[in-house]
RNA sequence: AGUCCGAUGGUGUAACGGUAGCACCACAGUUUUUGGUACUGUUUGUCUAGGUUCGAAUCCUGGUCGGACUACCA
C-alpha cells in the first residue's frame, strides 16, 4: 500500500532537514495563540498543520500562549482555546506561556544592553512614530540612543522597579534607523504597563513586546520549525537578529498564507467587533467562523479537520469557497446523522378515505447509509402536516409532488392522490384533501403504482413542536474585507431566521443538546446548547443539496 | 518610492526539466420510497515577453498584476 501523496512546501522542508540530519532529525512545532479571542477556522488550519506535522514526523507540538499584553488577555480565552483544540482532536505535548519566560526575557534584555545593542528611550510614542521614517525615507536616531551602558542598565532596572509611569520610557534595540525593513529601525523591546497580568499578577510593570518574546520563546523551547502566517515574514530577520546576538538555539521560522473563507471575516479584531456590537449573540454564535460557533452550528470536528487538510497550505493569497467546507460537513453528517421528519412550513393534509381516529405505528429506518443504524416507530393518522412547498395549485411539468390529481409517496407510509384543496379568503391554501392507496404501504406495497416523488410529513395529533433557527451566510458579499467602506455595511440582515413553531415527529421530543439529525429533504440540524426539554431548539447546520431548487432558479 | 512575498481552470491545491492531475463547483446521465446519497461522463487552466534546453508550469532575465510592511497590538 504505497499511496503516493504529494508534499506541501513545509513537508518538503522538513523531509530535507531530516535527510540532512538537522537537529538530529528532531521535529518540534508549536501552536502559539494570544489569549485575546476565540479560535477561528484560520487557527484550525494552523492547528492541523502544527499538530499534524508533529504527528507525521514523530515530533512534538507545544501549546504556547503568547501572553505579552496583559491589557487584552483573559483566562476565559485560555480555556476556550484549550477546549477547541481538544475538540478538534489534538493533544499538545506541553502547555506553556510566554509569561513563563518573563525572567529569562528580562535577562536577555540586560545582555543586549551590556553589548551596547539596546537602550532606554525617553521619547513618546508620537516621537517614536514620527522618527520612524517611512518606506521611502530613513528614520532619525533618537537623542537617547547613545546613552552609556551603565545608564541604560540603571534606567531599565528602574523601569522594572516601577519608578516610571506608563509610556514614560521604553527599551529599544539599537540596530539601524535607516534599515529598509522598518521593523529593524530600533524596534521596541519593552514597554511600561502598570497592568494586572492573567498569570503573573502584579509582579511586572514592564512587559516585552511580542517581537521580543515570540522568537526567543520558540528558541527557549527548542522549536525546530516555527510556523506562522505570511504577515510575520518581515519579522523573521528581527527574530534571527535577537537569536544571533543572544547566541541561543536557532529556531527557524517558516511562513504560509493565512486561510480566508468567502462570505465571512477572519480577523480577531473584526470578530470581536461583531461580538461587542451585538451583530451576533457571542463568539459561539452559529454564524461565526469560530471553532466554537461551528461546533454549536453542528459542524463535525472531523469535517473541519478534513477541510483544513484537503485545502492544504501554500504561500499565495487565497479565499476558499465556503461551499467546500459545507461539502465536508455534509459528507460527515451523511454517514452519521439519523434521518427524521420535521415540517418547517406546515399545511394540513387530510386523507379522506382513512378511518377517523385510526392510528398506525410505522417502522422507519434511521439511516440508509448505516447498516447498524436501526429503526424507530413513527405514528401515522388521518391528518398529517406536510411542507407547504410540496403542494402547487398549478404545478409545472416536472413537479414530482402534490397538485390537483397528482400522486406522491408519503415517506415510510402510503401513496396518496390529491383530490381537492381548500383556500381561505386571501387565497392561501389551508387544507389538502387526498385519498390513500391501502395496498401501497411501505415495505408491503402490492399496488404496482410507481410515483416519482416522496415527501415527508408529521402526524397532526402526534406532532411535537420545536423552534428552528435557519442560518444563511453572515455577509452579503464574498469578501467583506475588500469592499469599500466598513465591513459591517455588508452584514446579511437575513443571516438568521427563527421559526418559532415547527412540527417534529414525536421521537424527537427527547433530543439532547448537540445531537445531530437529518430532517428528511430539508437539511442537517443540531440541537442547540440553549435547548431544554420544555423548548427544543434546532440549528440548521447546512441544507441538503437541492437539485429541484436549482432547476427552479434556472427558470 | 523602498524592502519582502506571490502568480496553474470559477475556487483551492499537485506536477521538483519529460503525458498539466486531484477535490469542490458547474453541466449531462445512471441508480434511488430523501429532487439526498452513490456512480459515470463532460467543459474550463500554466499572467506576459524573451532566453537556456532535444524538451520549460518548472531554470534565467525583463515586464505586468496582486499582497504584506511605516501600532508602547499580536
Amino acid at each position: 500500500m504505497t499511496e503516493e501523496k504529494s508534499l506541501n512546501f513545509l513537508e518538503e522542508i522538513i523531509e530535507n532537514d531530516i535527510a540532512e540530519g538537522k537537529n538530529d532529525g528532531r521535529i518540534h512545532t508549536r501552536f502559539p495563540p494570544e489569549p485575546n479571542g476565540y479560535l477561528h477556522i484560520g487557527h484550525a488550519s494552523s492547528i492541523c498543520l502544527n499538530f499534524g506535522l508533529a504527528k507525521k514526523y514523530n515530533g512534538k507540538c507545544n501549546l504556547r500562549f503568547d501572553d505579552t499584553n496583559p491589557v487584552t488577555e483573559e483566562t476565559e480565552y485560555v480555556e476556550s482555546i484549550k477546549n477547541d483544540i481538544k475538540w478538534l482532536g489534538f493533544q499538545w505535548d506541553n502547555e506553556l506561556y510566554a509569561s513563563d519566560y518573563f525572567d529569562t526575557l528580562y535577562d536577555f534584555a540586560v545582555t543586549l544592553i551590556k553589548k551596547g545593542l539596546a537602550y532606554v528611550d525617553d521619547s513618546t510614542a508620537e516621537e517614536i512614530a514620527a522618527t520612524k521614517g517611512s518606506t521611502f525615507e530613513p528614520g532619525k536616531e533618537s537623542p537617547y540612543r547613545n546613552r552609556s551602558i551603565e545608564e541604560n542598565l540603571q534606567l531599565f532596572e528602574e523601569m522594572k522597579a516601577g519608578k516610571y509611569k506608563d509610556g514614560e520610557k521604553t527599551l529599544r534595540a539599537r540596530i539601524d534607523m535607516a534599515h529598509p525593513n522598518l521593523l529593524l529601525r530600533d524596534p521596541l523591546m519593552y514597554r511600561i504597563k502598570h497592568a494586572h497580568h492573567h498569570r503573573t499578577g502584579d509582579k511586572w510593570c514592564i512587559y516585552p513586546m511580542y517581537d521580543f518574546a515570540h522568537g526567543q520563546s520558540d528558541s527557549i523551547e527548542h522549536i525546530t520549525h516555527s510556523i506562522c502566517t505570511l504577515e510575520f515574514i518581515h519579522h523573521r530577520p528581527l527574530y534571527d537578529w535577537f537569536i544571533q546576538q543572544l547566541g541561543i538555539f536557532p529556531s527557524h521560522q517558516y511562513e504560509f498564507a493565512r486561510r480566508n473563507l468567502t462570505y465571512t471575516v477572519m480577523s480577531k479584531r473584526k470578530l470581536l467587533q461583531l461580538v461587542n456590537e451585538k451583530h451576533v449573540s457571542g463568539w459561539d454564535d452559529p454564524r461565526m467562523p469560530t471553532v466554537s460557533g461551528m461546533r454549536r452550528r453542528g459542524y463535525p470536528a472531523k469535517a473541519i479537520v478534513t477541510f483544513c487538510d484537503t485545502v492544504g497550505i501554500a504561500k499565495r493569497e487565497n479565499i476558499v469557497d465556503l461551499g467546500l467546507l459545507e461539502f465536508y460537513v455534509r459528507e460527515q453528517l451523511n454517514k452519521s446523522a439519523n434521518r427524521v421528519m420535521a415540517v418547517l412550513d406546515p399545511v394540513k393534509l387530510v386523507i379522506t378515505n382513512y378511518e377517523e381516529g385510526k392510528e398506525e405505528i410505522l417502522t422507519a429506518e434511521n439511516n440508509p447509509e448505516d447498516e447498524n443504524g436501526g429503526s424507530r416507530s413513527v405514528p401515522f393518522s388521518r391528518e398529517i402536516w406536510i411542507e407547504r412547498e410540496d403542494f402547487m395549485e398549478e404545478p409545472p411539468k416536472k413537479f414530482f409532488r402534490l397538485g390537483p390529481g397528482l400522486m406522491v409517496r408519503l415517506k415510510h407510509a402510503y401513496i396518496v392522490k390529491c383530490d381537492s384543496f381548500v383556500k381561505d379568503d386571501s387565497g392561501k391554501v389551508t387544507e389538502i384533501h387526498c385519498t390513500y392507496i391501502p395496498e401501497s404501504r411501505s415495505g408491503s406495497d402490492t399496488s404496482g403504482i410507481n410515483v416519482k416523488g416522496t415527501i415527508h410529513w408529521v402526524s397532526v395529533p402526534h406532532a411535537k413542536t420545536a423552534e428552528v433557527r435557519l442560518y444563511e451566510r453572515l455577509f452579503k458579499v464574498e469578501d467583506p474585507g475588500s469592499e469599500d467602506g466598513d465591513f459591517k455595511d455588508y452584514i446579511n440582515p437575513d443571516s438568521m431566521q427563527v421559526l418559532p413553531k415547527v412540527y417534529i415527529e414525536p421521537s424527537l421530543a427527547e433530543a439532547q443538546p448537540m445531537q445531530q439529525f437529518q430532517f428528511l429533504r430539508k437539511g442537517y440540524f443540531c440541537v442547540d446548547t440553549e435547548s431544554t426539554s420544555d423548548k427544543i431548539i434546532f440549528n440548521r447546520t447546512v441544507t441538503l443539496k437541492d437539485a429541484w431548487a436549482k432547476e427552479m432558479k434556472k427558470g
